[in-house]
DNA sequence: CTAAAGACTGAATCCACGG
DNA sequence: GCCGTGGATTCAGTCTTTA
């Protein structure tokens, strides 16, 4: 049987390694493959020093053909390693991520969103023959059209001072302290990725206690904010010197402690309280005037729970949100916002019965 | 001997159409081709309105395979009556972007950047599911990785304020007066394209008197914008309708006599500062403690840039601003201004950090 | 007349749970 | 698996109507 490695860098090609996981085992996978960048010869700066660009290995393939064929094996183990509601990001530039994103369609995974990091501070176009690459791209993607993924609407709406986080993301590059360095002060790793970019995707996809899984770690960063923030992580790297740097990096890493302080919870996630339960508790007399924003709208408390109401197009009964959609002749209605009732202290919605009643319940628990 | 048409509307199936014109004898492709949404039901507004989307027969394919089918069939027309050193745009979003960039980099065309068109207003995710679809991508290329391509630097760089354009454009939707309307009011085409992005486009990878080759004309923005900037143009069209509305718009368009009196349209909407991304980039852990000038209140920072704050009033969550509202028991406060941090040298505002963040931003910009 | 408030709109793969 | 129901969900802008 499969074992579940945790919170561990698996030495070993992606492919092979990944294969000897579980199925259906991880919530979320971070890949970074390699870009396949096929530079010509060296890029020079216009003072005549040289761009040290990606020159490794690892970034070399013999054509076109075989970098479509590494990437659909890749994958291949990825979605079968992969929880049927878990979500997948890849990141890449114009050079690979065409290639990418076909083959996670053509296999059946389903794009939620295309993201683009905009780099707030990215190496210009030395010789002016191009327009500056100041971006590069993520897919996130289900395994199916209808998969339950975890998206946490609130935390990123938060985390953008209120208003829906958008699909392009402002970030610098990773320089400076965050930047591993070996003893010669060079970089240990040719595209190492923002913090930043990563405690994005991990607050945005994953719950507290998921398991995040890196096909392609290098320096650690998916691993090292997955440990941050309360994560469960496995990474996947070949080479040794990647895999030292890593280490060193990850054990240095403090969780956040609190994981109840993490992030404001979701107001999907709070208890359902019937509408019924203000009649049958007292709250609300049977007979009681509700009426909306506006008062175009009135409509009379059943003592089931139950409305009532009469308008030019009829006579309207049922729930709380059934009657205010028909009033309206909308499709949909929410209740709780909707309706407002009279009270002496002047008009509220009914919401405020139930925040109440939600307040008190946190209380006593 | 196949003939050249210059300046007009060619109505009929793009690949039929652009296989009548000669072989090498365009500068510069624009391509908007059908996106295949594939879009599921209805969906409406909180306010129960109803979107009205793209439900055109042009847009539905009968499979992701025909519509690679019909991708690879008119990229290779257009290869063929591109000029050698002519230069190919096409725009898309995730449905179909990553299909026709991996289509066409297999064909031999060399992609020279890809583009993303920010959208300083697009439509929200009205059920809070996803990141909000806020862009779509161009990609720009060449016939080969040696063809001697048209790119205006300076001009571009101009338009940019004197500093590098680069591969991230933030321009608004076309709406308003620009919108091409019929006598009912409604629009014209569901997909119209701005002109400000045409501008761009045709401003930076032709010359003046290059013929510029619509095969998806729709509403005419590249003939009218190739028009008014001194360019030749050749439209392609299966529609009547959208043909009679482009011939109007293109025949009431004056061409410029001096392009460098086109001014750059007004940047909007450039990314603001969200505390969050203060926690987000390691600039403040999660749990920090903050407290206002008279040290009479704390809070703590969590993960997704909200505070927590606990007083003799009860538990306060939510931005900066609102819990320093709530602690003082205010209608508002400025949260940037009434927080404050303890750093080694000494308490200082948060609105140390953005101020920080600004000077950092119009350092690179 | 101006100013404020309300209506309308945009390439959209847009719900979750219990019976 | 389907079906019914509760109830959660919007940003930047232009244009129209009201005060």
């Amino acid at each position: 049987m499969k074992t579940h490695p945790i919170n561990t860098i698996l030495q070993g090609d992606c492919i092979e390694t990944m294969s000897s996981l579980p199925t259906g085992s991880v919530d979320l996978i971070f890949a970074d493959p390699p870009y396949n960048l096929m530079l010509g010869g060296e890029l020079h700066r216009p003072d005549n020093s040289r761009v040290d660009g990606v020159q490794d290995a690892w970034d070399r393939f013999e054509s076109p053909e075989s970098y479509v064929a590494f990437t659909n094996a890749w994958l291949k183990e990825a979605r079968r390693v992969l929880k049927d509601d878990g979500t997948l990001w890849v990141i890449g530039s114009y050079h690979n991520i065409f290639r990418v994103g076909a083959a996670l369609q053509d296999m059946g995974f389903w794009v939620l969103n295309d993201i683009v990091w905009r780099k707030s501070n990215p190496m210009p176009n030395f010789r002016g023959t191009r327009f500056t690459n100041a971006h590069e791209t993520l897919i996130w993607c289900a395994k199916s059209p209808d998969a339950r993924y975890t998206f946490n609407y609130e935390a990123m709406k938060t985390l953008n001072e209120g208003v829906q986080m958008r699909s392009d993301w402002t970030l610098p590059l990773c320089t400076g302290a965050e930047r591993l360095k070996d003893e010669e002060g060079s970089k240990v790793h040719a595209t190492q990725k923002p913090e930043s970019l990563l405690y994005r995707v991990i607050l945005s996809s994953t719950k507290a206690g998921d398991v995040v899984l890196d096909p392609f770690l290098g320096s650690g960063t998916t691993a090292a904010v997955a440990k941050r923030l309360g994560r469960r992580w496995i990474g996947i790297e070949r080479e040794t010197r990647y895999i030292e740097a890593a280490t060193r990096r990850i054990d240095a890493v403090e969780p956040v402690r609190d994981v109840a302080l993490l992030q404001a919870p979701a107001k999907r996630s709070e208890p359902r309280i019937p509408f019924g339960s203000f009649v049958e508790q007292g709250v609300l007399e049977p007979g009681t005037i509700l009426c909306d924003a506006s008062k175009r709208y009135t409509a009379r408390v059943r003592a089931d729970g139950t409305l009532l109401a009469v308008t030019a197009r009829g006579q309207h009964s049922g729930s709380i949100h059934q009657v205010g959609a028909a009033v309206q002749g909308a499709p949909s209605c929410n209740g709780w916002t909707f309706w407002y009732l009279d009270r002496p202290d002047g008009r509220v919605p009914i919401d405020a019965l139930r925040q109440q009643a939600r307040a008190e319940m946190a209380h006593h628990a």
